[in-house]
Parts: C-alpha cells; sequence; structure tokens
DNA sequence: CTTGACCTTGGGGTGTACTCCAAGGTTTAT
DNA sequence: ATAAACCTTGGAGTACACCCCAAGGTCAAG
C-alpha cells in the first residue's frame, strides 16, 4: 500500500507517517523501484500500536522505547528484556492509578449535583475544587 | 506566600507560575501593594489538582476546561454542569480502559519471557508487536 | 545605606510533534 | 500525450509548554 492510502485508513497525515519514519517509529517495509513507500499489514499494525500508546498520553521517546523491546531482542538478555518490560508496566500501572483517582472524584461531583435547571451556584457539590482535591486525597 | 515560595514547594518555576496565570489556569489570590503575587493554600490546592492532572496526559487547555466546571458554575444550570462533568468522567474512562490493555499486554510479554540470561532472540513471546496487538484486541 | 535575594514585565529561545509548501519525478485515465 | 493525482526530498512555519535572560523595582539584614 502506498502512503496516500495508507494514511487515509489510519486517519493520520502522509507528513506525520514520514515524521514517524525519520524518528524511527516506524519504517515502511519496502520502497518501489522509484522510491515510493510500501506500507505492509505488519506495518498497519505498529501503526494502529503507535497511536494507541499516544492516545493514552506516551510521548514518541517512550513509544520509541516501548518499541525498542522488540528491536532489542537479539542484543539483549532475556532479563534485560523482561525488565524493561515491567518497568514499563509499573508505569502504566501509575498513570491508571492516578486516572483512576480523576475518574472517582468526578463521579462524585456528578453524582451530588441535583442536575436540575436552575444555575449551578448553589449546587452543593460544586462549591470550589478543594472539593475535587479533598475527595480523592 | 510569594512566587518563589510557592514554586519551591510545588516543585516547579516561577516561569512555569506566571505563564499558568497566563493562560488562565491558575490566578493567584492576591497581589501586594507593589505588584507581588500572593498564593494562598486554595491556590496551592488547584495547582496540585493542576499538576496531577498534567501528570496524566491532559494538555492545559483540557484542564483549563476541568476548572471551568467551577468558574462556569454561575453562569450554567446544574445540568449543564452535571453534563460536562459526566463527559469528562467518560473520557478519563476510556484512557483507563486504554491504559488498562497496555498493562495486559505487557504482563503477558513479561510473564511468557523466561528472563534468562540467553540472548532474547528465542524468547517465545518476544517475537513481534502483532503479538502485543493481538493480545490486546 | 548598601548588598543580596527577592520580585516585576517583556521578549527571545528550545524541544516536541507535527504541518505546509516548493520543486520536481511517477502513475493512471482519457 | 497530457492532465490529474499521486509520489519524492528538503526546508520553513506553527502550536504547545515551557525556559532563560534583561532591565528595573522591592525588601530585609548587617
Amino acid at each position: 500500500m502506498k502512503i496516500g492510502e495508507f494514511a487515509r485508513q489510519l486517519g493520520v497525515s502522509t507528513d506525520t507517517l514520514r515524521y514517524y519514519e525519520k524518528h524511527g517509529l516506524l519504517t515502511p517495509s519496502s520502497r518501489s523501484d522509484v522510491g515510493y513507500r510500501f506500507y505492509s499489514e505488519n506495518d498497519y499494525k505498529q501503526m494502529a500500536f503507535i497511536l494507541r500508546a499516544k492516545n493514552v498520553g506516551f510521548s514518541l521517546a517512550e513509544i520509541k522505547e516501548l518499541l525498542q523491546i522488540k528491536f532489542h531482542k537479539d542484543q539483549h538478555s532475556c532479563h534485560e528484556v523482561k525488565e524493561m518490560t515491567l518497568q514499563k508496566r509499573d508505569l502504566v500501572a501509575q498513570r491508571i492509578a492516578e486516572l483512576t483517582r480523576f475518574y472517582d472524584s468526578l463521579s462524585l461531583l456528578a453524582d451530588k449535583c441535583c442536575g436540575g435547571e436552575e444555575p449551578a451556584e448553589n449546587c452543593s457539590i460544586l462549591t470550589t475544587l478543594e472539593d475535587i482535591d479533598g475527595l480523592t486525597q
């Protein structure tokens, strides 16, 4: 698949794909005689992975590190690869914990709000942000 | 509390605080006669909230929207405020779901890896990224 | 009353992650 | 065979989130 079609299917721009290639995140599996990029099914899966990672707040540098788990497998020991994987997993667990705190705060805020048509000025829960923090500490 | 001490306590720079003020995220509760910023306990709580939100991947624009829940309470109905809160909560829930997929993938990857000292080349699980995607779909 | 550690505003610079040309070559349809 | 729709590289520009001065005012200690 050429870059245009590939970009359309993934909902990104061709510029983004060239940018990712330049920065070592996704190199198309082959090129035509005249240099056209060709993307494979594997490339599609890798790109989908990158986009999901980006969506949950990983920087491109972090995503590249996640991808290194794959690329480093020949040069590094099983032990090292496993350590790296577990380290990344812990980082993800921390983010989940933080987000869960936000979720609980927002739930409580919504639950205690009457939801009526009057101005929220007097709504018991919506007073100050300390409430949000107080609930989550 | 003046800006320097406030910044130290929160582990950010004074530049960051002025930047947040300029962009409507945190306005110090008062100023001295000659214009020195003074930050209150409330300001501290709001700033802590901002930093936590930033840490889990919200952009400053998104955080500002979260803060609007507070600032809009006088002008908008309880119903609107509640809707906005629930909408933000759903967004957080989506991120948690995505991160949970990442967590599970990395766990499986680590579990199936032998963890020995040999090169990871032949380690059963570390073949390609499709595995990661395959496991999480 | 001066030294040093604060504070002010304004503006320029940096890294990240794109985004948008320009100038040119290729492919496909009519 | 030529127009439209692709593709190439290179480089410049943009938005976000800071970071770093410069030039000057303020304040507490000695």
